[in-house]
Parts: structure tokens; C-alpha cells; sequence
RNA sequence: GCCGAGAUAGCUCAGGGGUAGAGCGCUUCCUUGGUAAGGAAGAGGUCGGGGGUUCAAAUCCCCUUCUUGGCUCCA
């Protein structure tokens, strides 16, 4: 006999070779028809292999994580044996669980495989999910293994099991279909009941833009059609708050072929929005003493030879602006910190007067590739909140931790609360991408993670996210549709300065050289306002609204009463628009209403003989008639209360 | 840049070899109104661009530009 742990500490005695199957049997029917997978000693197994010694036991679930996982990866290998069955002679590279699903990564030969193919695999993971076909876990020696993908002739697989350590190969077999594979995978194909292919798309092998290009079949699938349903729906909700949609409906910001791709317009309401993010941004800085500075949208070339830029991204960048008569260069400028290096340099510094701060809101201009692109959040001409900190080494820490307060002070401001603090460091394998020494970087690192760790910042480490001259602190946020994006970024940097050859003149009367905090609490405009949009689904906080109100005349009777109301508010900074057109005060609401404008103020013979107005709120409706002075405070306390 | 999908009126979209359609928006007129769409009339498109097939192309084929889902990249 065995003793099982359960997660709620019971212990329970079994014979030894209990399954986790078994284990739910014995605690109810229903219990076991949903155990999809069961972990064990920390490690998730099929629920049907053998336990055969004392064990710390949990049954997963469709409810857990890992169940989910279990039972994606298995309709994985469903998808695998659909498309052999379709298509023979399809060759398979990894078919993984995802964050909402799976995908399987295969090479189609000739065979052009578009979206009008995805019903009919999808009809046969269906047909074939209906045997029911045990998932039957197999070791196999590596010698056997690669013999049977030989025959098999499938090179990527051969791949793989030629990085794998021979006694640990494990094939998993349902139907006639024979996968390379640790598992674990749900008891049988039966228990996936609904399936959507979501879509194609072409993805290098092992990730590697110089090898062959395979198609990946994306999917998910569920227990219950019920769920299926329920998620399809839940991402036609989220598109509705994409900020590509909300920008154009909102009149936010545009694009124009004619002016080029990724180069955004804003629109007269994104750019209030812009400015008012802006001025919080810079009225925060000036309480953090930041000093405002502004540079050119060019710079000679021979700037950016000098900080490394040009030699790391000449190639892939817009191309240099040259001078009609002398033999000169510039560059449009992708970064500011040159420029700011060079406003440090202006003049001799003691290290009395560091650190010293200068922020910019600058516009920096990239070329990033054409399939990049991507509404705001991915453009080729944007504006960073960047600011550059030049300190003495022993400032570092402190001013490394004012700016993750900054950033949290601006996040929480924001409503902001699903982000990730992540240590970007280099790629150890590839140190060849990044410039400086390893005694600097292994400092910056330090540093950084020390900050964080004062700040009790739960951060994930990614190595090979660093920036080419230094490790960051990256603040990740999701859009609507789940994609990660870069939002606020912290960046230590002994190489520029260095490069730059920036000083200080030290308490022993030496030079020494600063050191450099690259910092953009938004990362850029652009793409703060995108993720923004998304997050509060275009009903933005009050101080942030472009139009904050809309005056409603009940008719053209009271339009000079509403002009009166509206020059009032106007001294008050309360914003928006009289909706003067010839309609009824039910479309003027309607339309109000569909432009998100948060407060309306309907306006009709009572109000203007009492000086009133009667407020409504947008999505909460009628709140009775006030004097305008009580609105004001009404709404002024809205404002405040909105700004957490 | 690569693989897949798409582009028809300002917006959202239908149509699918034989003289371009709807709803909303816009303009004008009627209506002067009380908390989510008042009525009528009208303007508006070389069906993204180029080439080919055809008696005839928005429609079929090829190329191209842009958009889009991913991959790679992201100072």
C-alpha cells in the first residue's frame, strides 16, 4: 500500500500502481469523468499512469491551469492526426498548449493551406474525437526513436529528438497517429467535445527568421460546446474595444496612405487627450525634479556613430537626410539620449549638482518593418515621455527607485492594475548583440533587480528583452485581444556615457564619469493612449475625456441660454460641446451617448428661467436638475474621484 | 521582411461576367421638441492601383499598394 496526499492534507492509502483516475473513483464518478490530468509530486501525469510510490497527489481539472493545458496539448496531437489523415505525408514540428489554446506547427509540402481549410480539419478533429481514442504513453530508446521518424521522414521531429536525452523519450499513441512527446494528455480524444481552428500563419522553424517557414495552425477547443460559445463571444466583446475601432469612431487619430504607414494623425479630440496626459506627465516630473529640455527631430550622423546607434540599426533605419551642397548627413532621430548627452555636456559638472534630470517629450522616428506595424502601438514616428538622469554611481539605487515610483504613481493615477514588472537582461548565449563590458552590465543588472526588490516589485525576468547598451525594467500591459506591449521602461546605462566621454568633477577634485537612467513612464504616447483606450473601453476618466460634456437645448429656443452655459463651464476648464443641430433632445442624448461623452447637460425653458441645468451621466442616466453651480462641484468631484 | 486573409459611398457591410446596392452619416426642406434614432427629398463610388482573359470585368487570372491574424524584429 501507497499513501496519497491530497491538496487538503487528507492522506489516503492505495495499492501501489493506484491511478489518478482510481484516486477520483474513489472519491465520486463525476469526479473522475472530469479529471483531465493529475499532478503529482509537483509533476503533471496522464491520470491514467501508475503511481507506484508515496505521493503528494492533486487532480486537475478544466478548472486548473495545468488541466486546461492538458487537455490543449492533447487536441494538439488531435489536430496532428486530422491533418495526417488529410493530408498524408504532412510532416509536424511542435504542437504546444498556449495561454487560449493550441497550435501545431507543420510543414504542408506544396499543399497551399488557407482559412477554407480549417472547417474541414476542424470536421475531422470532430469525427476523430468521437473514437475516443486512448492517449497510450510509450518509452522508447533514442535509437528507436529516431528510426521511426526516419521511415517516417520527418526532419523536424528527428530535430528534436536529437536534443533529448535517450531514456527519457516518451511516444504517445490514439488511433492510428504517433507522436514524439512527454505528455501528459487527457485520458482520451472523446472528452474534447468542441473545437474552433481559429486561424494560419506562416512560423520560422525553432523561431529562426533563416529557416524554412511553417504553417501553424492555431486553435482551441473545450468540454462543452457551452464554452465554446461563451468564448467566441468573449472575444467579440474585446474587439470591441480595440483601439483601432474606438479611434475611428471616437475621431481620436487616423492614418493616411498618402502620409506613409505608420505614421499617425491625431485628431483634434486625441490630441486633447495627448495634451492632458502630457501636462499630468510633466506637472508629476516637475514635482520629481525633472528639468524640461527640447531637442531637433534630426541629428548629424556622426551623433549617433557615436553612441552606437548608427553601427547597431544604420542598416534598418530610415535612411540618412543629405544637404544639397556640403558634404553633410543627418539622421532623423530615433533616440533622444544623444541629444541629451550632449545637453549634459554643455557646460563642466561637479557632482554637486547631480543628478541632474532632463526630460523631453520627444518624437523619435524608426523604421520598423512593414508587417510590424500595428494601429498605435507599433508605428514608425512616435513621442516618448523620455527623460535621462545623469547620477553619480552611489545614486543609482535611490534614483533608480524614485522612477519605479513615478511609474506606479502614474499607473495607479490611470486605474491601471493588470501590469507585469519585467527585468529585461541580455541573452546570455548571444552577448555579441549587446555593447559594453560585462562588469558594467553585470552591475546594471544587479542594481536593477535590487531596486525592484526594494520596491516589493513581483517582477519575471526575460533574458534577451535587455536594449543593445543596457538591462531594463519593463512594465508589460495586455491590449483587448491579450498581446503584450512595452508601456513604461527603466533603463541603466554605464555605456553611453561612456561613449559620450560625459563627466563630473568629484569631491577629490577628479573627473569621473555619471551614470545613465533612461526613463519613460508611458514608453510613448502613442502606444500609452492605444492600451488606454482599450483598457477603459473609450469611457475615459473624466480629467482625461476630449469632450467632458455635451449642452442639449431641448430647441433652438434655448441656444443662447446654452452658450451662456458653455462659456461658464469654459472659465471653470470644464469642456465639451452645444449640440446646436435641428433634433429632437432624444437623438441629441442618443448621439451623446454613443460618443461616450460623460456628462449632458439638457437645457429647456425651466432650466434657463432658473439657471439650471438638468445633468445626465453617460451610462447612468438621468440625475435631476441643478443649478449650474452645483453642477460644477458635482462634476468637480467626479474629476477627483476618478484620478485615483 | 515572411505565411494566411481582406480592400465596394465618410462609416458598417451586401452583391459576384451583362449600365453599382442597403443602413447610418452628410445637404436641403418640413417639424420647435423634455432623457438612447421625428418626417421628406437630394448629393455622394472609374468597386485600392496596373496589366491580362472576354463581345463584355467590381466580379475570373497575374502583378502591385495598403489593411489585417500570426512569425521574425523592436534603440
Amino acid at each position: 500500500m501507497i499513501k496519497i496526499t491530497l491538496p487538503d492534507g487528507s492522506v489516503r492509502e492505495y495499492e501501489q500502481g493506484v491511478t489518478g483516475h482510481d484516486i477520483a473513483m474513489s472519491i465520486s464518478e463525476g469526479l473522475a469523468r472530469n479529471v483531465l490530468s493529475v499532478k503529482v509530486n509537483g509533476e503533471v501525469w496522464d491520470s491514467n499512469r501508475p503511481i507506484s510510490n508515496d505521493a503528494a497527489v492533486q487532480l486537475l481539472t478544466w478548472n486548473d491551469d495545468e488541466g486546461k493545458s492538458t487537455f490543449w496539448h492533447s487536441s494538439a496531437h488531435l489536430l496532428a492526426e486530422a491533418l495526417e489523415e488529410l493530408y498524408p505525408g504532412v510532416k509536424f514540428g511542435i504542437g504546444p498548449p498556449i495561454e487560449n489554446g493550441f497550435y501545431y506547427d507543420v510543414d504542408l509540402g506544396d499543399k497551399e493551406f488557407g482559412e477554407d481549410d480549417l472547417e474541414k480539419v476542424e470536421q475531422k478533429m470532430l469525427e476523430l474525437a468521437r473514437n475516443k481514442n486512448e492517449f497510450v504513453r510509450k518509452d522508447v530508446s533514442k535509437a528507436d526513436a529516431l528510426k521511426y521518424f526516419e521511415e517516417k521522414g520527418d526532419e523536424y521531429k528527428i530535430e528534436l529528438i536529437q536534443d533529448l536525452e535517450d531514456g527519457k523519450i516518451t511516444f504517445y499513441e490514439q488511433g492510428n497517429f504517433v507522436d514524439l512527446c512527454r505528455g501528459p494528455h487527457v485520458p482520451h480524444t472523446g472528452v474534447i467535445k468542441a473545437i474552433k481552428l481559429m486561424n494560419v500563419a506562416g512560423a520560422y522553424w525553432r523561431g529562426d527568421e533563416n529557416r524554412k517557414q511553417l504553417t501553424r495552425i492555431y486553435g482551441v477547443s473545450f468540454p462543452k460546446q457551452k464554452e465554446l460559445k461563451e468564448h467566441l463571444e468573449r472575444l467579440e466583446e474585446a474587439k470591441k474595444r480595440d483601439h483601432r475601432k474606438l479611434g475611428k469612431e471616437l475621431e481620436l487619430f487616423t492614418f493616411s496612405e498618402k502620409v506613409g504607414l505608420g505614421l499617425p494623425l491625431w485628431l483634434p479630440k486625441g490630441t486633447i487627450l495627448r495634451e492632458r496626459l502630457e501636462n499630468f506627465m510633466r506637472r508629476a516630473q516637475v514635482k520629481a525634479g525633472y528639468d524640461p529640455v527640447v531637442s531637433p527631430h534630426i541629428g548629424a550622423k556622426e551623433l549617433y556613430v557615436t553612441s552606437g546607434h548608427y553601427e547597431k540599426y544604420g542598416e534598418d533605419s530610415f535612411q540618412p537626410i543629405k544637404t544639397p551642397n556640403e558634404n553633410e548627413e543627418f539622421l532623423l532621430k530615433p533616440m533622444n539620449c544623444p541629444h541629451h548627452c550632449e545637453i549634459y555636456k554643455h557646460k563642466p559638472r561637479s557632482y554637486k549638482d547631480l543628478p541632474v534630470r532632463y526630460a523631453e517629450f520627444g518624437t523619435v522616428y524608426r523604421y520598423e518593418q512593414s508587417g510590424e506595424l500595428h494601429g498605435l502601438t507599433r508605428v514608425r514616428g512616435f513621442t516618448q515621455d523620455d527623460a535621462h538622469i545623469f547620477c553619480r554611481p552611489d545614486q543609482v539605487k535611490e534614483e533608480f527607485i524614485k522612477v519605479i515610483d513615478l511609474v506606479l504613481y502614474v499607473f495607479k493615477a490611470l486605474g491601471f492594475k493588470d501590469y507585469t514588472a519585467q527585468v529585461s537582461l541580455r541573452d546570455p548565449e548571444n552577448k555579441a548583440k549587446y555593447i559594453g563590458d560585462d562588469a558594467l552590465w553585470e552591475k546594471a543588472e544587479r542594481e536593477i533587480q535590487e531596486a525592484a526588490d526594494e520596491k516589493g516589485l513581483e517582477t519575471v525576468t526575460e533574458l534577451g528583452e535587455a536594449a543593445f547598451y543596457g538591462p531594463k525594467l519593463d512594465f508589460m500591459v495586455k491590449d483587448a485581444l491579450g498581446r503584450k506591449w512595452q508601456l513604461g521602461t527603466i533603463q541603466v546605462d554605464y555605456n553611453l556615457p561612456q561613449r559620450f566621454q560625459l563627466e563630473y568633477t568629484g569631491a577629490d577634485n577628479q573627473k569621473h564619469r555619471p551614470v545613465m537612467i533612461h526613463r519613460a513612464p508611458f514608453g510613448s504616447m502613442e502606444r500609452f493612449v492605444a492600451v488606454l483606450i482599450e483598457h477603459c473601453g473609450g469611457n475615459f476618466p473624466l480629467w482625461l475625456a476630449p469632450d467632458q460634456m455635451a449642452i442639449l437645448p431641448i430647441s433652438e429656443k434655448y441656444h443662447e441660454y446654452a452658450q451662456e452655459v458653455f462659456s461658464k463651464l469654459g472659465e471653470k476648464d470644464i469642456r465639451g460641446f452645444v449640440d446646436d443641430r435641428d433634433e429632437k433632445i432624444g437623438r441629441k442624448i442618443r448621439d451623446a451617448e454613443v460618443k461616450k461623452v460623460p456628462f449632458m447637460l439638457i437645457v429647456g425653458e425651466k432650466e434657463q428661467n432658473e439657471g439650471r441645468v438638468s445633468v445626465r451621466r453617460h451610462g447612468q442616466g438621468d440625475l435631476g436638475s441643478m443649478p449650474l453651480a452645483e453642477f460644477v462641484e458635482h462634476f468637480q468631484q467626479a474629476s477627483a474621484s476618478d484620478f485615483n
